[in-house]
DNA sequence: CGCCGCGTTTAACCTGGATCAAATCCGCTT
DNA sequence: AAGCGGATTTGATCCAGGTTAAACGCGGCG
């Protein structure tokens, strides 16, 4: 697991922008993560230039398998992925990995750590990645002045309530090929709605990490990719996937979705 | 299921104190909701009197089966539970109902509806019950006015969301007996944490509902029960509940947390 | 006081997915 | 191109917990 020592990039320091041996596209933050809070065309110019005092520059890069924080970590801001891809996971008391989640471009992370005041998962960037940090003080203390920013910050929190509740439902009570289809069909929701193509995109992620998201084994989870493929469900090529019939996926959630399907 | 017409009380109405047919135990909300935000005495005396504003006189009395809020009804306030306790829940599309958290005198419910703006699931009181009503608008006022509100708020929607994810990790990796004694400690730390005996309780719930929100069935939740009991783990009788060895059930949660116990 | 209906417990069997084991594929290095 | 090591796929068992069915217990009611 975390054999080789993967490198931590210093939180809060306005001159990670360019890590050594950082090679790839060069992105800058700017009004990206604040959309997450706001449509940008709500907020008055001023408080538009006030949010960016604390949130450009703040760009991280990370390579595949460096942390952006870790399980512990003291939390002092928030998270927005901006490039890339991350995985989200706890280790258990023993050392295993349990994956809570995955990061896209657009997605925040951290929000658990808020109460706490330290980070309950740690963050791996599966691919070459950048981030925005938002310290959260200064988001704190945004929220206090801007109400559109306040009710953004609440909706956010709100949001990532909901979407556990749904993925406690999903392991809870779904059978693999389910929880599988939901997985798949989430995954090409969040790349349509930021605009890429949902039908077809890239799993950054290994099987093993899919399994562990899950619930699963990685071997059911192999199974359920040539079970899909071979019914024509979709296109898989190493970590090409191409969504071919998204309503029966949504079919094989939905059915399976109770124990009594007649009522 | 929802075979009977359950009644529903109108939400954010001051004259619903006492719901005709409605007796039990006489109790007033005043500062108690106020405390899932602040330490009271870290507030000034004009801000309590301010958030008294909207609190006071909110309370609702409820009957065993009775809703206090349904799913998809618009979501106006938060719920503080004040006496006795409640299940919430969310209907599959079939009609088939999943429990997906039990709240207790002191515990918030409706945080998941902020975003969307409609509640993603029902709250059934269990026995007769009491729940104060915190009107969001006013809530968010507060919150931009007193920053220790607006930061309790957030540590409160940040606890659910850690929450979620501990529940995931439960229901995802977590065998029978585990989750069932998960479920069991977690109780107790709720009550003992809210001063009451952590040792001894009222199981309020169902045996399907314990089921349902563990992802199990009844039968295999009656099975763990009487098997807890054989251990002499746990004292049964009906709804009341002794946990004898919480060091023993401890150690059933933990040591099945993973798949490969050496390494 | 005994009947009724539902929630709970117990029992017998079956299946989905984990486990264990092995073959194959793929990206990288030399 | 060949060699290597980890990731993925495939195959063969096994078992926890679901499913089905039936007995039991208990509170409400006539």
């Amino acid at each position: 697991m975390g054999r080789d020592p993967l490198k931590m990039l210093p939180l809060l320091q306005a001159d990670t922008e360019s890590a050594p041996g950082f090679r790839g596209p060069k992105v800058r933050c700017s009004l990206c993560c604040l959309k997450e809070f706001c449509a940008p065309d709500e907020l008055s110019r001023s408080d538009i230039d006030f949010l960016k005092t604390f949130v450009k520059k703040q760009e991280l890069r990370l390579r595949t398998g460096e942390q952006v924080y870790r399980q512990g970590d003291e939390f002092r801001a928030l998270v927005a992925v901006h490039t890339g891809s991350f995985k989200l996971a706890v280790a258990a008391p023993d050392g295993t990995e349990r994956v809570t989640g995955f990061t896209f471009a657009g997605d925040m992370m951290g929000l658990d750590g808020i109460d706490a005041g330290r980070h309950g998962d740690y963050a791996v960037a599966l691919e070459q990645s950048g981030a925005c940090l938002l310290p959260w003080e200064r988001i704190e203390e945004a929220a206090g002045r801007i109400p559109l920013v306040r009710r953004q910050v609440m909706r956010m929190l709100s949001r990532e309530i909901r979407r556990g509740e749904e993925m406690g439902l999903l392991l809870g009570r779904l059978p693999a090929d389910a929880r599988f289809a939901a997985f798949l069909l989430g995954l090409s929701a969040r790349f349509a709605r930021r605009g890429f193509d949902g039908a077809r995109f890239r799993l950054p992620m290994s099987r093993p990490d899919i399994g562990s998201f899950l619930g699963l084994t990685a071997e059911t989870v192999s199974r359920l990719f040539t079970r899909f493929r071979d019914r024509g469900l979709i296109r898989v090529r190493a970590k090409a996937l191409e969504i071919a019939r998204p309503d029966t996926l949504r079919a094989i959630v939905g059915q399976k979705n109770l124990n009594r399907p007649e009522n």
